[in-house]
DNA sequence: ATGACATACAATGTATGA
């Protein structure tokens, strides 16, 4: 099976890539982030005649992350259990729709689209551990529930756990996506039992350039992107890639695909 | 060329992102 993570800036926008990279690129499940809409608003008619089921979550022009599948998509949840919320001043907390999950050929996929944080001074960022952390413990409680479990924890994490994750160390150091805090926090979800699966098979390729001062070009990227697996199913990697081509053009989405494929 | 911010919503600018 092949399962793709990718932060694609709008699904709206970016439809026609992204049905482009499905029919090209032999995926089973795409795990997408950022998808900037509604529920009701959400194009869910190209990806059905493209012969793929859909769960999705979104509740305006923010955030928003879906699941499209060909093999299946079944037991869908819109949140993880203690997913936390965020409070703007003066408004009630919400819960953000920052995460789906659903069983997808028998793995409990999750598409993950982890808080940026903003500043480290911002409220954000603690948000941003939090929601780092409460993923964490509530995977550990899964795996101590049933150690054989195949769950997938895929997305954009907003965390470069690596110096060399970002083009000039330097320039970010003490930055975000760069801070002991962000690295620890991702690390507890690798410590409850996730392991990062596409590293070892690219271990020098970014995931994601800004759109200004010529980043791609020059290759001046970020690597931000990953996908998590309990141990049964890191058991079960045959191949990771990373599809740098989608980047290039008019009309790309700033993150790339993140793929792996999957033994049965 | 892989190329010089982009997105959504509202409004002719604001919020957000990485």
């Amino acid at each position: 099976m092949r399962l793709v993570t990718w932060n694609v800036n709008s699904v709206r926008t970016r439809i026609d890539r992204v049905i482009g990279f499905l029919e090209r690129s032999n995926t089973d499940v795409l795990a997408i982030q950022e998808t900037k809409c509604r529920v009701d608003q959400f194009p869910y008619a190209p990806f059905e005649e493209a012969g793929y089921e859909v769960a999705v979550t979104g509740l305006n022009q923010w955030n928003g992350v879906a699941l499209i599948s060909r093999v299946g998509i079944e037991n869908v949840r819109t949140q993880f259990e203690g997913q936390p919320a965020f409070a703007k001043p003066d408004q009630e907390p919400v819960v953000e729709p920052r995460a789906i999950g659903a069983t997808c050929g028998g793995i409990d996929v999750w598409s993950l689209y982890v808080p940026n944080g903003r500043s480290i001074t911002d409220p954000h960022y603690a948000y941003k551990l939090s929601f780092l952390t409460a993923l964490a413990e509530q995977g550990r409680s899964r795996l101590a529930d049933d150690p054989s479990a195949d769950i997938a924890l895929v997305g954009d994490w907003n965390v470069a756990p690596q110096d060399h994750d970002v083009w000039d160390i330097e320039l970010f150091q003490d930055n975000l996506y760069v801070t002991d805090g962000e690295r620890r926090a991702l690390q507890s979800v690798v410590d409850a039992g996730f392991a990062e699966v596409t590293r070892e098979h690219e271990p020098d390729q970014y995931t994601f350039w800004e759109y200004q001062q010529l980043r791609f070009p020059r290759n001046e990227g970020m690597r931000i992107d990953f996908q998590h697996f309990s141990p049964s199913l890191a058991g079960r990697v045959a191949h990771a890639s990373i599809d740098r081509d989608e980047r290039k053009g008019k009309g790309a989405s700033d993150h790339v695909p993140v793929i792996v494929d999957i033994e049965d």
